[in-house]
DNA sequence: ACGGCGATCTGGACTTTGTCTAATATCCGG
DNA sequence: CCGGATATTAGACAAAGTCCAGATCGCCGT
């Protein structure tokens, strides 16, 4: 599957999101890479020709897409926050010294013995981060 | 067991760090309560009868902590990092709307099918959140 | 006690990430 | 084409964290 800018106002209106232009190429700079991507890199990638999107609306637009369960929002690093265009359930490897991160295949990993929740909570979800950096 | 302002002193020198007035208080805030606190909130304790502790010290201090593996680090909220005083290996379990952020003992969890890790790569360390929140 | 000196602390400027607002522009049904 | 709702924008603002040059501290030798 190819997500070209084409497919991307199909693919938002299914999310029930109202597809401008800006919402197009800020949803295409996230699917067409499948990377996570921070809100000032969405910024550098979408005004790279020249400038066309606000920093205003590059935050107001991840945040739309992150409440219509369009993007996942990934916090491994505490100095930003990265944008996920894969939302199905899945762990992530960060490597400290490059700040590169990757998914882990959620299938395979199997988490027990957890406690039962608080009362009167739900999850609403696990996060696995496995940290890793370079052999000394 | 009760971490006094009097332990602080002999607790630093083990992790080979100098105990100064500052220090001693910034490690009794956290050990003494066993909470996760932010900065904010370290600084705030220190200083609450008067200011006594600059933010810059407060900063550099539980740096200073964490290079030393007195702390640990815990990014779970993109706004703030807190310090965490337990550094035995443990998860947690955070209230989104609360913010509360409270241990899950390792002890019973167990991960597995975890995928091998790149070549020339060392784990250090895996972080496992569970984010929790109120029924609706 | 005194002077020296490395280690530590400090105020405040600065940076970065993110939020907010009021004005403008765009879109769309009638 | 009109009018209202929706979306975008510049730029001011806020909060967390970093940095630096100068002041201070605590200890040692005399
Ligand atoms: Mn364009
Ligand atoms: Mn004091
Ligand atoms: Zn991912
Ligand atoms: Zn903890």
């Amino acid at each position: 599957m190819h997500y070209t800018r084409d497919n991307m106002a199909g693919l938002l209106r299914s999310h029930d999101i109202n597809p401008t232009h800006q919402r197009i190429e800020i949803a295409h700079a996230l699917f067409s890479r499948q990377e996570h991507l921070s809100a000032d890199q969405v910024m550098a990638i979408v005004n790279t020709r020249h400038s066309e999107t606000s920093k205003a609306t590059v935050y107001n637009t991840l945040k739309l897409f992150l409440e219509k369960g369009l993007v996942r929002e990934v916090i491994v690093d505490p100095s930003k926050v990265f944008f996920d265009p894969n939302t199905s359930p899945h762990h992530h490897l960060y490597e400290v010294d490059s700040g590169k991160l990757s998914d882990i295949d959620a299938e395979h990993v199997q988490i027990s013995g957890l406690p039962p929740l608080p009362p009167g909570m739900v999850t609403e979800g696990i996060d696995l981060i496995v940290r890793v950096r370079r052999k000394a």
